[in-house]
DNA sequence: CACGTACACCGTACGACGTACGCCGTACTA
DNA sequence: TAGTACGGCGTACGTCGTACGGTGTACGTG
């Protein structure tokens, strides 16, 4: 049954590849992973469940699709620059976009074919080190390390609590803090303690370890 | 309904926390996250679904208790050798058990709350730190980079469709050089050709990230 | 001994889920 | 006008977590 022109009618645009991905993607980005079913999804774009199988021959294949979208977010490394601020630049954003799309994370680790976003992008970054001067099995190296600190990172920051300096410092206080007594975790109550006492904000802890990762990684190129 | 010791009878032990728990990562390690399912736990504890919810209030509570259970097996850094040597066990041993618990990593992201082991981890680990010579700003950067670190090699290990290097080898060459076109994606292209050539191990990866975060830490201790 | 209570366990039911299968209008081609 | 292809959907099956209300046994108390 296609969408004619009635005139009175409700006149849903007809679906499509992109529409349907693109309702899943803001379904889980504004209501978790959990929110996108079939049937919500078709609830959603007024058509049947069964419908969005004419456009994805099964749900994985359409999580693949999301996944891949997220990684096309991702800022390329800029060719113009050198390698680190070129690196950063593309590890914050990564950062940043999986921050933004949190359900991201626990997707990554079921699918085995990395998508087309996610190949160019491997293949802009290893450029972008090998023409800095790294060999190919530095190169690797340095890959698996950005990426595994990036990851990682994003994993970690999506299982806290908070989102805002603010929050965490009410939360640091009333929840963390009172879990911690000192008898039992000396080290860790004096860090919470200390830490809220300088207004420590979680967001800036990123660029620490990413600098650091990169300034280790400078002597080992071969032009260095 | 107790379970009475009839002679003849099949002598099923009765249920408990610990023998629910058990199964459940038994079920976990051996086919997946996606077969612990109430039901299927409790035909395989040769009892209903409904009995397993006078030991856990939900279904949660059961994978709060999993994650826990995964880090009691990971190795507390040892508190009678050098700072990093004690931090590398720990974290060789993290890798280890999470490559062990595939389905650990992707239940992380959604727990909140930090159960005791994971608690007793970072007290350790920050006391092996603050010991050293870091400062509590210090040290809290360096449990930031090193788990994520940690959780994103882990991660990215477990997306692998592979688990020796033999299977490496052979997957490498039939699956991913055919899909690294030389005109679209020359670099890797390259990288996958040399490191075939080269007989790489992605399992001798994790340590080269390990020690070299480890050693751009070095100079940040105070007394250093 | 009888009785009440607590505990461990379970059967059933409800509303979700992914998706196999087959049907039905519409539109276009011959 | 008949045939065919396509987009879309209704129904049904087997799964899931779990709320609710049982039922039997064990044990403390009279």
């Amino acid at each position: 049954m296609a969408e004619e022109d009635v005139p009175g009618g409700e006149a849903r645009p007809a679906l499509s590849t992109e529409r349907v991905l693109r309702e899943a993607l803001r379904l889980a980005d504004e209501e978790g992973l959990g929110a996108v079913s079939m049937r919500r999804l078709g609830r959603e774009l007024g058509a049947g469940a069964m419908s969005l199988y004419h456009y994805f021959a099964s749900k994985e294949e359409l999580l693949d699709a999301m996944i891949d979208v997220v990684f096309e977010e991702i800022e390329l490394p800029p060719e113009e620059t050198g390698w680190q601020s070129a690196i950063r630049r593309r590890a914050v954003s990564a950062r940043q976009v999986l921050a933004r799309h949190p359900w991201a994370n626990s997707l990554m680790e079921s699918r085995t074919t990395p998508g087309s976003a996610n190949l160019r992008h491997h293949e802009a970054v290893t450029a972008c080190l090998r023409r800095a001067g790294f060999s190919v099995l530095m190169a690797t190296h340095a890959n698996w390390l950005l990426d595994s600190y990036v990851y990682g990172f994003a994993l970690q920051e999506a299982s806290l609590p908070f989102d805002t300096v603010d929050e965490f410092a009410d939360m640091a206080e009333d929840v963390y803090l009172p879990q911690l007594p000192p008898d039992q975790f000396p080290y860790l109550n004096e860090s919470a303690a200390a830490l809220i006492a300088a207004g420590y904000d979680p967001a800036e802890e990123f660029i620490f370890g990413l600098d650091l990762i990169l300034a280790a990684l400078e002597p080992l190129r071969a032009s260095a």
